[in-house]
RNA sequence: GGGCGCAUAGCUCAGCGGUAGAGCGCUUGCCUUACAAGCAAGAUGUCACAGGUUCGAUCCCUGUUGCGCCCACCA
């Protein structure tokens, strides 16, 4: 007996070739599952034999673990994945790891909350220390820099087993065996091995210089941290006064740093002050003498038009301190609070009785204290105006940052240099953005650099400085002439080793040597993803696996990060690598709540990713991420989710009913003989051309517009045009005549194809319909060509609409008749142009059967037609 | 203020220099042994507005309006 000749499919089978298909197909479990096989199969695992032009390497934005993810984050990164398993079915070795961003401040204060502990560095390190089993989160226990190490180095790997079981029941098809973190040793390593070059190069330096920052956190920020926010103010019309006693107004919404004010500043060609410009005046309530002086940065119609300027209330006086040589007169501290000690330009008795009011009080208290100052002395005009202004916050902070005076390192970025400018936006130029407008977010934010990039943060969680400082005799720390490690001692921390040539006991000693306190800004590592990732660090094995994957072919990562991480990484590959990271930047959208505003825990319109995909499966989750193109905001609603769903069932039974009839035998084109087969292929052929040129150029929603629309046919039309065919009993020598045979190879092709063109959106049912008659994993499989389906192809695809046209005519007949799909028919006639005619007639055999016509089933050329007609008599039923 | 994007059916979105499309939703039917989470048939539009180019504009150009995002904006 031949395969063939089994009419029902038995699910009990099992020898080669033949189908298992379960009764009733359901998408519940499949998750699990498949997740399970593909990690005991190492289904996604990089082959790192591969030569470079074999290999497609993708640099995945590591999730911040500390954080949760949420459904925006659940769609960018399915984005990746469909490319990822469009490349690997087209023979690449891909290069897929995931990293974990766990280094950093969203860590130290998941850190805090969750243990009810804070970091204090002057503590020594206590090795039995374990956290509280309730924490108060009002009373943080104080414990020392390694044991709040410890901690975040606990709850990380916590954190990252959830976010992997997620990115597993998602279906990223992630090497799981190359993952990495931003605090691991690796990553240290690379992170202080690439800073010392920086270094060496002079691309990395050391400057004191104003500073944005927060005052909560206690750390310096960066420009790329900032966000400008709404902030309530007021101007407050304050009075300075002229030798001669005659007064001076200026508008400010700052009066408690009248204390720091060093000079009055108006524009040059402002006729008001003409007569002021050189001359002193002294500030209300302390009396200080500070000059009147012209800059073309004042705005003549900006509040008085004369600004005071104090070190430092905003970016405007850093420039006015820096261009016209003011004094520094800091008094906020790096706390947020007014400075204790008076201040030595307030030392005259007056002032340092006015300052005694602001010792030690935030910025908010001594603002008060001032306004009731010069309410007092009769400095301030009129009632306080109160104004909506831009103030500039750390994106996680809730307080405005202030400037303050502090020594930071700093890596060159185009901020503070032309060449270097051009040289950035050079590289971005040699980047395929997708979509391509995204490039001009890029040359915008390079554009606006007003500094270079600040990289230290005054924080305990992340990656230290590789850097120590030799004290002089006094013990203060020189910095002309650092102590660095060598490239072969990374990652070392220099809080707890000491440099070569000193021991530990000579720490803080004159003539000994300092640690440098500061850790690097997270971008500063997770800038590095390519080379943490890709083996730069690691010695030659490594040099062999960076070879194989530098520069990488593809990032991905929503619109708000290019500023900040995929800059960076620009930045790095730059210098080190002359190049760009990876040739591609496919840049998503954000998902939008259905009023389409920003989701955001605050406004508590959240999707929780674990919800939907209980709810709806990962494969209707997928499709619902596929349906969004690169770029585009996509509001997110429940009912799309449905749809994949939906399509994700139909795979499951439309398969079934397929395989009911075929096997893996079938799968010959040889077979397809009949006009309709083989313009079914024809069509299908057409679909994988525009599906590829699609994936090619990155389009997956074309490419699963194009498939899905296909597949719907499949099923609506020619399913039902040849199931009986298909299903027809073989003839008495146990053979199936020609015409099912046809039919049959056309099935299982048609099945076989589209399985694998759908394989990328829904890996899950895929691989479930795959093992129920195919080796190995659908996810291996080739991509399809055309010209794997031989001569069958070429038919006239379009023979296929008028077949459906007629089958949706005599549809339309019952139902407008209102009967069932069974109803007989006692005459059709179909009529229209010639071709469309000659094209339905093809499937007369198929058409009768389908439509169950009984009686006559006419053809007639009409070429006053422009479109195929038909008519059709329901037989009487009383007959 | 600078930059970018968007505007097409009730909703979400394709599309194209030559008679306006899909899915969802809606209407009317159908228990049809793959699937009722299904199937069939059907209705639905000043393609934001105003000019221009063209034989012809929803599409190309200019301007306007509205929405969204990024950047700048602390006197």
């Amino acid at each position: 007996m031949t395969e063939q000749q089994t009419q029902a499919p038995d699910p009990t089978r099992t020898e080669p070739g033949a189908v298992a298909v379960p009764d009733k197909p359901a998408l519940e479990g499949l998750e699990q599952k498949w997740a399970e096989r593909w990690k005991d199969a190492k289904t996604y695992a990089f082959d790192r034999t591969q030569p470079r032009e074999n290999v497609y390497a993708i640099d995945t934005p590591p999730p911040t673990v500390s954080g949760s993810l949420h459904v925006g984050h659940v769609f960018s990164y399915t984005h990746t994945d469909l490319i990822a398993r469009y490349q690997r079915m087209q023979g690449k070795s891909v290069f897929y790891p995931m990293g974990w961003d766990d280094n950093g401040l969203p860590t130290e204060r998941r850190v805090q909350n969750y243990f009810g502990v804070r970091c204090d560095p002057s503590l020594p390190y206590d090795p039995e220390f374990t956290p509280p089993e309730k924490p108060d989160p009002k009373r943080q226990i104080p414990i020392s820099r390694p044991n709040f190490v410890e901690l975040c180095e606990q709850l990380v790997e916590q954190d990252e087993k959830v976010f992997e079981s997620l990115w597993r029941t998602l279906g990223l098809s992630v090497d799981w065996d190359t993952t990495y973190t931003t605090i691991g040793a690796r990553a240290q390593a690379v992170s202080q091995r690439a800073f010392l070059r920086n270094l060496s190069r002079g691309e990395a330096y050391l400057q004191e210089a104003p500073t944005l920052w927060d005052v909560t956190f206690q750390t310096a920020v960066a420009q790329a941290e900032l966000e400008a926010r709404e902030y309530a103010g007021a101007y407050h019309r304050v009075a300075y006064h002229r030798p001669d006693g005659k007064p001076v107004y200026v508008e400010t919404t700052r009066p408690e740093l009248i204390a720091s004010a060093v000079a009055l500043i108006a524009h040059p060609d402002d006729e008001r002050y003409q007569e002021l410009f050189g001359s002193t005046v002294t500030s209300p309530v302390f009396g200080v003498e500070i000059p009147v002086l012209a800059h073309p940065a004042a705005e003549m119609d900006k509040g008085a038009g004369i600004a005071m300027c104090c070190t430092f209330g905003d970016l405007t006086d850093v420039t006015w301190w820096r261009e016209l040589q003011l004094p520094v007169r800091t008094v906020i501290g790096r706390d947020g609070r007014f400075a204790r000690e008076t201040p030595e330009w307030l030392r005259s008795e007056a002032a340092a009785s006015a300052y005694e009011d602001l010792k030690g009080k935030t910025v908010h208290s001594a603002r008060e204290a001032m306004v009731a100052k010069l309410k007092e002395t009769g400095d301030l005009a009129g009632d306080p105006k109160p104004t909506q202004r831009m103030a500039n916050f750390y994106e996680k902070g809730d307080k405005p940052l202030e400037i303050v005076s502090t020594r930071q390192w700093y890596l060159k970025n185009g901020g503070r240099d032309v060449a270097t400018r051009e040289a950035m936006l050079a590289r971005g130029a040699e980047i395929d953005w997708i979509p391509a407008h995204m490039k001009h977010r890029f040359d915008n934010w390079v554009g606006g650099l007003n500094g270079d990039w600040l990289i230290s943060r005054q924080r305990f969680f992340g990656v230290p400085f590789p850097v120590w400082y030799p004290l002089d005799e006094e013990g203060e720390p020189t910095t002309d002439n650092l102590l660095l490690p060598t490239e072969g001692e990374l990652p070392i921390d220099p809080s707890t080793q000491a440099p070569a040539g000193y021991t530990e006991d000579q720490r803080g000693k004159a003539g000994g040597f300092i640690g440098d306190p500061d850790i690097m800004d997270t971008w500063a590592t997770s800038s590095l993803t390519p080379h943490i990732a890709g083996g730069w660090e690691q010695g030659a094995e490594g040099e062999d696996l960076w070879q194989r994957v530098f520069p990488m072919d593809l990032c991905t990562h929503a619109h708000d990060i290019i500023r900040t991480w995929l800059f960076s990484r620009v930045v790095r590959a730059h210098f080190e690598n002359h190049s760009a990271p990876w040739s591609h930047a496919m840049i998503s959208g954000f998902i939008v709540d259905p009023d389409r505003k920003k989701m955001s825990k605050s406004k508590g319109n959240v999707v929780v990713p674990n919800e939907i995909l209980d709810k709806y499966g990962a494969d209707a989750v997928r499709w619902r991420a596929a349906i969004a193109r690169p770029g585009l905001d996509s509001p997110f609603d429940e009912t799309q989710m449905k749809v994949g769903r939906r399509l994700a069932m139909k795979v499951l039974n439309a398969s079934k009913f397929v395989l009911g009839s075929v096997g893996a035998t079938e799968l010959s084109t040889v077979l397809i003989t009949e006009k309709v087969d083989t313009a079914l292929i024809g069509r299908l052929a057409n679909v994988i051309v525009k599906a590829t040129e699609a994936f090619d150029a990155y389009d997956y929603t074309t490419a699963l517009e194009t498939t899905e629309k296909f597949f719907w046919e499949f099923c609506d039309d020619y399913l039902e045009l040849v199931k009986e065919r298909a299903y027809a009993a073989p003839g008495e020598d146990g053979q199936d005549d020609p015409a099912t045979r046809s039919a049959k190879a056309t099935l299982a092709t048609a099945l076989e194809v589209q399985l694998r063109l759908l394989a990328p959106f829904l890996p899950y049912v895929t691989e479930e319909v795959w093992s129920w008659w195919q080796e190995g994993s659908v996810h291996h499989a080739a991509w399809p060509t055309v010209t794997a389906l031989g001569s069958a192809a070429a038919e006239d695809a379009r023979i296929i609409d008028s077949v459906a046209a007629a089958l949706a005519g005599i549809r339309g007949a019952k139902s407008q008749a209102k009967v069932n799909m069974k109803t007989p028919l006692a005459r059709v006639e179909v009529r229209g142009p010639e071709k469309l005619v000659r094209d339905a007639e093809s499937a007369a055999d198929d058409l009768r059967a389908a439509g169950k016509i009984t009686g006559d089933l006419v053809f007639t050329v009409d070429d006053s037609l422009a479109e195929l007609t038909v008519d059709a008599e329901i037989e009487s039923p009383t007959e």
